[in-house]
RNA sequence: GGGGGAAUUCCAGAGCGGUCAAAUGGGGCAGACUGUAAAUCUGUUGUCUUCGACUUCGGUGGUUCGAAUCCACCUUCCCCCA
């Protein structure tokens, strides 16, 4: 199975400019393709993950990636998918969170040789004359197109600022710039791209009369139609200090039934006869599925050492005894006991497992904690400093949230 | 440029000058049931030294014994006309 009829299998392609042009060009390793990414957080998370998948199986084929980090596109800030305008971030920050993409992609894409390409837009969209550029490039937009374009036409209700509705002209001009200079024939990205990356290959047509591709990916939403990989707290990042690899793993290994194939399909890189055998299973036969993706995500992400503490840990604290080793921890110092006590209140707390004392008190009584088993009925329980040392306690909230506590 | 409207707790969205920490829905958290699933039901959802106190309703001042509710100005957004 070619390179193509893969990605179509394994569900990841939403839309294409030719199908017929595409295949030949990726089956055959001839595409030099860009993903842009847009750096308004300073870590890739879930979403991006599908990206670099893409890139790393189209690479695996034979074709040239650039990973193009969005340090001038992000300045003007995408108006896809938002109802709001977006936050405006100051050229130092972009600066920071694009060398902290920079790191987390060398994983995934192997850079050397010329084999992939790292670019940052803000290369030639800084230095970018306004006439100039409005002459050379805007004179091929039609802003009646734009404006029925379906990333914008939400935002007709709510109010779309100038400097958003730009977004895509920024968009089309990096296609156009590497096309030209690094003869960059292909783009891919989200589905919610669409019409931006349309507006690319529209503009290298009239300027250069040349055509070029893009290819979207479909979007990973839950089965409830919200997006994968955000969670009430936020998103799942790929950095292990801002999302550990425990909590990683679990959030592939609690996902719904229904998620399961589509996202081990989409995700992983494990062999589609595999999957297929997966299809048929059903009710809890599925909790090996879910297992299983979970693992291999952690591993992709993080590593297979990491992947399989996460693997040991969760399995010894779901089904008893287990080591408490690699669950989520923290530290506690003398200074936060008094009289070589401490309450479970502000145990709790301190441990991040709730935002205040009076979510605490909630939770203890609603009966939602466990300290060592045992379930704490108190909230003006006190625990002895001595406990703490060594590996401390386990501290359970709710059903699926360990921590321990040790002192220092 | 002219006219009108809006800003409320995580989100959406109610809210007579006192009885408003603020209806209702969503979301979150917890409990029951389960398979670390879903659905369902229940409780809970500003902070704290929690039978009490304190700080919130875009911002700043003002009226009042008392303001989320009235007035002024400011900021932002929306709509209509040009």
């Amino acid at each position: 199975m070619q390179i193509y009829e893969e990605l179509k299998a394994r569900g990841l392609i939403a839309q294409v400019t030719d199908e017929e042009q595409i295949r030949e060009l990726v089956n055959n390793g001839k595409a030099t393709f860009y993903i842009g990414f847009d750096c308004t957080a300073d870590s890739l998370h879930v979403g991006h993950f599908m990206a670099l998948c893409l890139m790393k199986r189209l690479q695996m084929a034979g074709n040239r990636p650039i990973a193009l980090i969005g340090g001038g596109t992000t300045m003007v800030g995408d108006p896809s998918g938002r109802t709001d305008m977006r936050q405006m971030l100051t050229p130092e920050v972009i600066q920071h969170n694009a060398d902290c993409f920079k790191k987390q992609m060398e994983k995934f894409i192997d850079f050397s040789n010329g084999k992939a390409l790292m670019l940052n837009n803000a290369d030639w969209l800084m230095d970018l004359n306004y006439i100039e550029l409005l002459r050379e490039v805007g004179a091929c937009f039609s802003v009646n197109n734009m404006l029925r374009a379906d990333c914008y036409k939400q935002r007709m209700e709510k109010g779309l600022s100038f400097l958003e509705f730009n977004y895509m002209i920024m968009q089309s001009y990096d296609f156009y710039h590497m096309f030209q200079t690094v003869g960059c024939n292909m783009q891919c990205g989200g589905n919610d791209q669409w019409s931006n990356m349309l507006g690319g290959t529209e503009l290298i047509r009239r300027k250069l009369g040349r055509d070029s591709h893009a290819m979207t990916i479909t979007l990973l939403l839950t089965s409830e139609g919200k997006k994968m990989g955000k969670t009430a707290k936020g998103a799942v990042w790929l950095d292990p200090n801002k999302t550990s690899p425990y909590d990683f793993y679990q959030y592939w290994r609690n996902i719904e039934d229904a998620d399961v194939l589509k996202c081990i399909r989409m995700l992983t890189f494990l062999p589609l006869e595999q999957i297929d055998e997966m299809d048929n299973w059903e009710g809890s036969q599925l909790n090996q599925a879910k297992e299983l993706l979970a693992y291999e995500l952690t591993k992709l992400v993080h590593s297979e050492e990491e992947a399989q503490k996460a693997q040991e840990t969760a399995r010894g604290l779901f089904a008893g005894g287990g080591s408490a080793a690699n669950m989520p921890s923290t530290a506690l110092t003398a200074g936060q006991f008094t009289d070589s006590k401490i309450g479970v209140l502000t145990l709790l707390v301190a441990c991040g497992l709730c935002a205040s004392n009076g979510e605490a008190r909630r939770l203890v009584q609603q009966g939602g904690v466990a300290i060592n088993d045992q379930k704490v009925t108190a909230a003006d329980a006190m625990l002895d400093q001595e406990d703490f040392t060594g590996k401390g306690i386990v501290i359970k909230k709710g059903k699926k949230v360990f921590h321990r506590a040790y002192l220092q």
